[in-house]
DNA sequence: GATAGCGATGATAGCGGTTACATTTACTCG
DNA sequence: CGAGTAAATGTAACCGCTATCATCGCTATC
């Protein structure tokens, strides 16, 4: 920001533009100007101590001068690997999975690694066919979300030398390294809070059902934690489509017109968390009193709401980073496959429950 | 999902991995087993219509029997250029960013582009360096959000032949392709929006002052207008950091106590405008009797808060299709460059005005 | 003083494709 | 029936950098 001003503009008619003019420099261009040889400049260029300050100095010179840019993909080809790390998400859209990434390229971004980035959609095709094209550009590493993969896909990660990370899960036994939290568990630790709280009947608001196995994990866990601390089977409703805070009130007003018995509803996410608790004023259902909701991730808003939303944070954050630390030792060769790391999670309670 | 189950586990240990066993078939695999060059397997890769269809049918086969993948970065060498698109974007928590983002992916990933995803953090610095590294994985196409930037961005976009497209606003003289809409002219609409719904004194709730310049463009059309239709100027309050729920509750308590006598508020985005709704319940402020607000962004809790809120709806998806549809035409060679594209924003009237 | 050892640098063969150009084959036509 | 032409394929020179191995001084060693 600072002292950058805006520039001119105006790019060149395009028939004049690119090679027209002066061709990128190479690294041979480089090696000429310094008056060594390529091999020189490119170990002045990643491995330093082994060239003499002096020559070292000439070589800065002229990339300098020259302005030279290493050809990413030449180098990737020679060594066979490049400085891109491929992310596989389910949504771009869910913050959640943004702010991982977000960390992930913090954590990495300074040794100069570009993050290669794959929607799949919540679909096991999308995940097989984004890690079949993300292998293809030898990526230092794959993150992908979730520890369960199509038949094929799982042959394909088995099968490469590339460090892979699975995310946002746990599993006994992962392909590479995972880091996550238990799913299930979440929805264990807010049934628990429920009857905690005195709450007599549950509900649950799902969204994504068998498309989100996270989510179904979730749903799971507080289920059958339900029913083994001695409630009926939480009454539930699973909105269609994606999870929005309309829906999520519509779906909540329906879950409670259906049963007004429930006093106690734990929502697939804060999204819809919210939703159903401007819902619930509207239909002047008083929280917490009558009524308790609680949502999964923390989103920001949720301290902000009125009450405010307890629900469960999620490390977002804390997964992305140690993504990063883990991936820096196994790229260097350190640190050995087969890591398992718990980051676990945290209930908030707030004003809703 | 449907068909795929969870194959079985446990990566051949660390040592064994690899190259040890049966190498990555490479495109001369392919041409042997064919019985064909490796020229010819190239092309009917890439231009089938210039294969003959027998010969077609056993490249494929061989193709088929090896499960080849071409190395992409092997062909990105030699053609200069990749099916990669690089994406610059100030901040990858920013759910609008993310739409855009996810639009560009699904109007592109069918075509086989790879998105190389680079978080700005709102600095033209960070801007730069992105543009300067992924520049050198000569990519299909370069996305950058804003159209200012800093003396060296500005060179390195003239210099290349890489097609530009900068999103998310407008501009007289774009680099190459602009995509976006007008931010001053949304300040503009809601300060006569305000008038109309009868407001007395204006209000505003910032963030990333002098950091995020199309807020501060927003802001700008917002102060200016305001004054041209008979107001004082609007009473500010920008808010430090990030722009968050529980950031915007506080900043928008702390406008009203010091200007008791507003009665209408323009808040940044919708989440910070979340905050201030809260706020303003708690406070007993009555929305939209005593006091408006409004967001920016029509994010989707924005429809479901009790009252509505009104806000600026904008064209996240959109823009990002757009992207798209000008990216193909544009590498495939079609359509000039300067083209600017205005796709508009509306306000959207709800509840708390 | 000859030899080994070591640090610094150069020569060069790839990495795995793409593509301009050459070559072959199959037809069309005067 | 031979030339002319278009279609199909092969040949081989790169693309720009990395990495192996050879080379060349020089100093430390006995």
């Amino acid at each position: 920001m600072n002292g950058s001003k805006e520039a001119e503009r105006t790019k060149p008619a395009p028939a004049l533009r690119g090679r027209s003019g002066t061709a990128r420099p190479r690294m041979a261009d480089v090696a000429r100007i310094a008056g060594v040889s390529t091999a020189t400049v490119s170990r002045a260029l990643r491995q330093p101590e082994l060239v003499s300050p002096e020559v070292r100095g000439k070589i800065a010179a002229a990339v300098e001068h020259l302005s030279y840019r290493p050809n990413l993909m030449a180098g990737a080809l020679a060594s066979a690997r490049s400085k891109t790390i491929g992310v596989i998400i389910p949504s771009m859209i869910n913050a959640f999975f943004s702010v991982t990434l977000e960390a992930i390229e913090e954590g990495l971004a300074g040794a100069g690694y570009q993050l290669l980035i794959g929607n799949s959609h919540y679909e096991m095709e999308s995940e097989e066919r984004l890690i079949a094209s993300m292998l293809a550009w030898s990526p230092a590493a794959l993150v992908i979300t979730g520890c369960r993969h199509s038949r094929g896909a799982m042959r394909a990660l088995l099968d490469t030398d590339v460090p892979i990370v699975e995310m946002w899960e746990l599993t006994d036994n992962p392909i590479d390294t995972a880091v996550g939290f238990s799913q299930r568990d979440i929805g264990v630790a807010v049934a628990r809070h429920f009857k905690e709280r005195g709450a007599r009947r549950l509900g649950f608001v799902g969204a994504m059902h068998q498309r989100d196995y996270r989510a179904d994990a979730r749903r799971a866990g507080f289920f059958e934690t339900a029913q083994s601390i001695g409630y009926e089977p939480p009454a539930e409703v699973q909105l269609p489509g994606l999870p929005t805070s309309v829906r999520g009130a519509k779906a909540f007003a329906e879950l409670m017109a259906g049963h007004p018995d429930v006093d106690a509803v734990l929502c697939t996410n804060d999204v819809v968390a919210l939703g159903a608790l401007f819902e619930a004023q509207r239909l002047g259902w008083s929280v917490p009193d009558r009524l308790k909701i609680c949502g999964v991730g923390d989103v920001d808003f949720a301290a902000a709401c009125e009450p405010g939303l307890s629900t469960v944070s999620l490390p977002r954050r804390a997964i992305g980073l140690k993504i990063a630390e883990v991936l820096r030792e196994r790229i260097a060769g350190h640190l050995p496959t087969g890591g398992v790391h718990d980051l676990g999670f945290e209930l908030v309670r707030r004003g809703s429950t």
